[in-house]
DNA sequence: AGCCTCGCTGATGTATACACTATGGGTGTC
DNA sequence: GACACCCATAGTGTATACATCAGCGAGGCT
């Protein structure tokens, strides 16, 4: 793999993890001692995290991990409901339909609640079933920026045994909505998803500020 | 200015305007000799592009201009779609009422197939109103990257001044629907604005393959 | 005493040298 | 004659040296 690579996923595993807290520096020749690369390829990695907004520049000449707070959560799931109400739209025009009624069937029978290792794994398969029927890069783009983010944001928000299992339910309904090419009904139960997600992650980090 | 921004402002124009035709080949060597920079801040200006979507590498080592075809615009007016009916939407929920009205004034007393150049500077206005409005920067920079493409998709459909007239007159409504707080008619007409646009640059393609 | 200026320092921005790998052509063999 | 393998070559990936600039502190002037 080359050296950019591995320097860009370190940093932004470092970022996602929090081990990288918001507004740490990353100066160019420390960082690429630190990783064991050159200041070329490190250089590279952070115009990446800059283009993906995991970093920020607040002078020309300063790069630090960007900051994220409910605010920020509150924008991010505007982009996402605009993004994943018209996937669920499309996917469900689409003729992927059986596809997602197996995933239907996964969702009724994981528990979350006992495995929540399982339950990401799940949604993963999801968000790729969808973003394969979809059929859309640029779709598929814009959402792959907005789920870089929210896995910063999940990890700012602790686990909820009671949300998983109900986030479970409403990601089977939208599987069957799909799978039965309802549009309308997908989009508004992702809609409805995206809304409970967004009110328990606040809620979350009310508890926790 | 930074070299490296040369570089990318440069190659971003040529490739937008069409100079730099979907296809051609961009060796890093060649291209850092014509612009007359070095390789490092070319590099850069490449990987900005590689993000933006204007170039892809088919393979690791060959960076090509991207295509875009009626497919892609198609693509790309569904993720236009999903976002600025959002931004129409937040817009109108916002405070900034007056700035719209003042803006629907202009749409009112422009006359497009005239002038078309103070028609897209109008446009632009708008859209900066639109984004200062609703504050969201995902939003802004997911709606930035569909406005880097447009710019290729608007070059390659010829402009027609009825269209361009009936598209002040839908702008006209958007505009008034943000100011009066309205978010569904803000939402709604920009779904039809963007659907006629998409009609008309369609069939312009057809007229010109 | 306060403020302005000059110079230092450490960082970034750029250029270039080196290493490595993929690709294509040529030659040899089957 | 066709295919496979090897080597040449050109281009990318990386490292590093050099240029440039911003920030900061000390010193002097008002």
């Amino acid at each position: 793999m080359r050296a950019s690579d591995r320097a860009y996923r370190v940093l932004l595993d470092e970022i996602q993890s929090g081990d990288l807290a918001p507004g740490t520096v990353l100066a160019e020749v420390e960082q690429s001692v630190r990783l064991g690369v050159s200041r070329t390829p490190l250089r590279e990695a952070l115009g990446r995290l800059l283009a993906d907004g995991l970093v920020v520049q607040p002078s020309p000449r300063l790069t630090v991990v960007s900051d994220i707070d409910a605010g920020d959560i509150r924008e991010l799931f505007e982009v996402r409901r605009a993004l994943e109400e018209t996937a669920a739209r499309l996917a469900a025009g689409g003729a992927e339909g059986a596809l997602f009624a197996a995933l239907a069937g996964e969702f009724a029978r994981t528990d979350a609640a006992a495995d929540p290792d399982a339950y990401y794994a799940l949604i993963a398969r999801f968000d790729e079933t969808l973003d394969a029927a979809v059929a859309n890069d640029y779709l598929t783009a814009a959402l792959k920026t907005v789920r870089t983010h929210l896995v910063r944001v999940r990890r700012l928000a602790r686990d909820n045994p009671a949300r998983l299992a109900a986030s479970v339910a409403e990601h089977r309904l939208i599987a069957s909505a799909v799978a039965a090419g309802d549009a309308e009904l997908a989009a508004h139960a992702t809609h409805v998803h995206l809304h409970n997600a967004l009110v328990a992650i606040l809620a979350s980090l009310e508890g926790t500020p």
